[in-house]
DNA sequence: TAAAAATATTGACTTTCATGAACTATCCTT
DNA sequence: AAGGATAGTTCATGAAAGTCAATATTTTTA
């Protein structure tokens, strides 16, 4: 496990045009030169086998990356060697917007499961924005929903409880599943409790503490990585509800 | 108090090559001509008074706002009325960039004294943007580094205990003042009690006692709003050491 | 300048969650 | 299919930080 260099696309649909994911990373309207511009600058679909990197911390910034299949971890580690995970991408999410102002990567990328990945340049993509201004805006709009998620979690992190945390990942992870039109209510965890816990803050034992709690309240139901989501409104209650109850 | 009307400009320096931030919120080169240009887009050096309100959270987003003098307190208001706290903004730093990709602010803005604010209509950067690529470079940067700082203080709030927490709060203003060409030793706490403990997800009581006991140890003294920090070095081993701790 | 209001500090008590240890289940490998 | 390794769960305990309550200080207003 580990390998950097990938396989060779295998892509079915090798241009921006025809993937799969509908423009869900790219949902500009352009005309169809402009999209044989842009399918010039991202490369297509290079697939990753679980445990190989996309990216080191520290490797010279070259590209962001969508995730097209799969799923991705990032994280960093500190001097002390110490991992501390710092997101999850799904298909249709864009890896290493954190990076474009460096001129190395600020983590490490690493494949959760066997994923295809578009690689996108940044030198290019910024030439390509100058001479397309419905590229410009739309990397702007990304750049500043990713603001917008971060400080939302940041919130979220310094606020609620351990329940509130792990419920508002699930709520979350439910509805980035939805956005992929696929169920809410049912889906494969993608990383492990470790993860889950190092991302939100919490030990291991708490996740799996919860886990077991939301079981028996009925909300949801984790059966090794297989998700079952019973009570999505109580979840998203669990997120908000302590708020107003240490008021009431 | 809670005036959205601001009285209009009394710069000294009305356009952004005299800025006296040299350039610190949009250090690019550019040529005289498109200084103008720049110029043209963005309003300078409106004044708000302590308590005015620079744009309320669901307003219809147009513009962001650079700080040119003061200091800017950003927040939410959740349903039940909880106001939290999302962000300080000081001198070059630059306001709603996480409200791009939305028709409405996502937080309320406020001058926490009295503050000159430049206005950065959006819609015209993005034009100006795509004829002058140095700019959009610039903007990518700007948003990348958002990015980035907000997710670091995400991973601080979930990881960091309360005495890291602050003394990390301390090292950056400190920072952010020795950006300003100011002593990063001595300067004024722009914010209450109250707004460091919201942000940081701590309880008043508790930025109480480890003021004290930062002053107790000898790092830094807050005598009502006035900070003196008297082993820097100190403050950041605080943020850093405990991880090394809770290993050793 | 005095009174009132808003902020900040300190202390006692309580809750939450991390820690460490022990145990169980699941996943790979051969 | 057995065995080891990895991943996940459960429990007892203690430290960290929140809450409530009282007091002190600073700032604002009349």
């Amino acid at each position: 496990m580990g390998q950097r260099i990938a396989s060779t696309a295998t892509a079915l649909s090798n241009d921006c045009a025809h993937c799969n994911l509908g423009k869900l990373c790219m949902p500009i309207a352009v005309s169809s030169e402009e999209l044989e511009q842009l399918n010039d600058v991202i490369q297509q679909g290079r697939v990753f086998d679980r445990g190989d990197h996309i990216f080191y911390q520290d490797d010279a910034f070259t590209s962001c990356f969508a995730v097209k299949s799969g799923s991705i971890k990032t994280y960093t580690v500190s001097e002390d060697g110490e991992e501390q995970v710092t997101g999850f991408y799904l298909p249709g999410e864009i890896l290493a917007l954190d990076s474009v102002s460096m001129d190395r990567y600020t983590s490490c990328a690493v494949a959760l499961e066997r994923s295809s990945v578009c690689e996108i340049p940044l030198e290019k993509l910024e030439q390509l924005a100058s001479v397309i201004p419905s590229l410009q805006h739309h990397f702007f709009q990304l750049m500043s929903q990713e603001i917008r998620g971060s400080r939302e979690l940041a919130v979220m992190l310094s606020r609620n409880s351990a329940e509130e945390r792990l419920a508002s990942m699930f709520v979350a992870l439910s509805k980035r599943n939805e956005r992929r039109h696929l169920s809410p209510y049912q889906f494969r965890l993608p990383m492990a409790r470790a993860d889950l816990g190092n991302y939100l803050g919490l030990a291991v034992e708490t996740v799996s503490r919860l886990l077991t709690r939301f079981a028996k309240q009925g909300l949801m139901d984790v059966r090794g990585r297989e998700v079952t989501i019973h009570d999505l409104e109580g979840l998203k209650a669990v997120v908000t509800h302590q708020t107003e109850c240490r008021h009431a």
